[in-house]
DNA sequence: ATAAATTAAATTGTGCACAACTTAATTATA
DNA sequence: TATAATTAAGTTGTGCACAATTTAATTTAT
């Protein structure tokens, strides 16, 4: 028998990894309309918010690296949902932004998050408590990898 | 600008998996000693606490198909952590055993949940209702998807 | 007993995710 | 003002993750 704190149904981090990875399933029906995967929708989010933005921005605020983020911005140019042009100021930069057929994608996601939040079952209150914990969990892990 | 329910910071979704890929790049360094990944560490959990399993029996706690599990337990075979042979009463099976190392990969183990406890500071009781939240979004949306 | 259905792994193909490295542009410094 | 340091993307290589399909073994139904 596994020392107790080595059991699986100990690991709180198995529930976070298992859990982002059905989560990904179920928003996959969700996102047949657009026709993106979901951290491709997750770039559309950033972009919906604030159009015309560097890799390297929209690598901050999604935690990803260009490593990442440079093939998947170039699948979603070949899918015609944006564009990818230098900066003029500084030709290092990359400026990303939404085509036509981007932006009108934000009407098909409208009645995303409420089909999410159905999906989720669960109260208001657990839900506010459980994104807490949640956004905690992550600025801390952040902060903590960032720095080593 | 975005509708409100699109924004990224009103994404629970987006909590849930950001915060998964910072808690892989927390543990790293902390299977450094062990020599494996995250994925794998998971394996080595389930065979710890039950050893010579199937292949399915594996993929169902660890919500993960063969698709998946077939080349990392080749590779996890290759590093000499496990062995894999079919089992003689059906020859459909594989049966997954650890090695003399892969037992006693255990006892570098045994540290391991106490730092990862440290690294999430919080205290018991928020760890406690964090964790009973993610298990019931876990299940609940594993059986959603089950079924479609 | 044999054909049909089911089951278990493996395979194939696509898309992240990330570490390590490269290239090119810009900024800071001697 | 050369040169060193820094920054931004891109590239390369490895390892998941999963849908869809294939192969082979076992079960079920005819």
């Amino acid at each position: 028998m596994a020392e107790e704190h080595l059991k699986l149904e100990n690991q709180i981090c198995f529930s976070i990894y298992a859990a982002a990875r059905e989560m990904t399933k179920m928003y996959k029906p969700l996102l047949q309309k657009l026709d993106v995967t979901y951290p491709q929708y997750l770039v559309l989010l950033v972009l919906w918010e604030e159009d015309g933005i560097t890799v390297n921005e929209l690598g901050r605020r999604l935690y990803l690296d260009s490593g990442t983020l440079t093939p998947m911005l170039k699948r979603m140019e070949t899918s015609g949902l944006l564009e990818r042009k230098r900066s003029p100021e500084d030709e290092r930069r990359v400026i990303v932004t939404l085509t036509e057929q981007g932006r009108n994608a934000e009407k098909d996601a409208r009645d995303i998050p409420f089909q999410v939040i159905d999906h989720l079952a669960m109260d208001e209150a657990e839900l506010k408590q459980f994104k807490a914990s949640l956004v905690k969990a992550l600025e801390h892990l952040h902060e903590r990898n960032e720095k080593s």
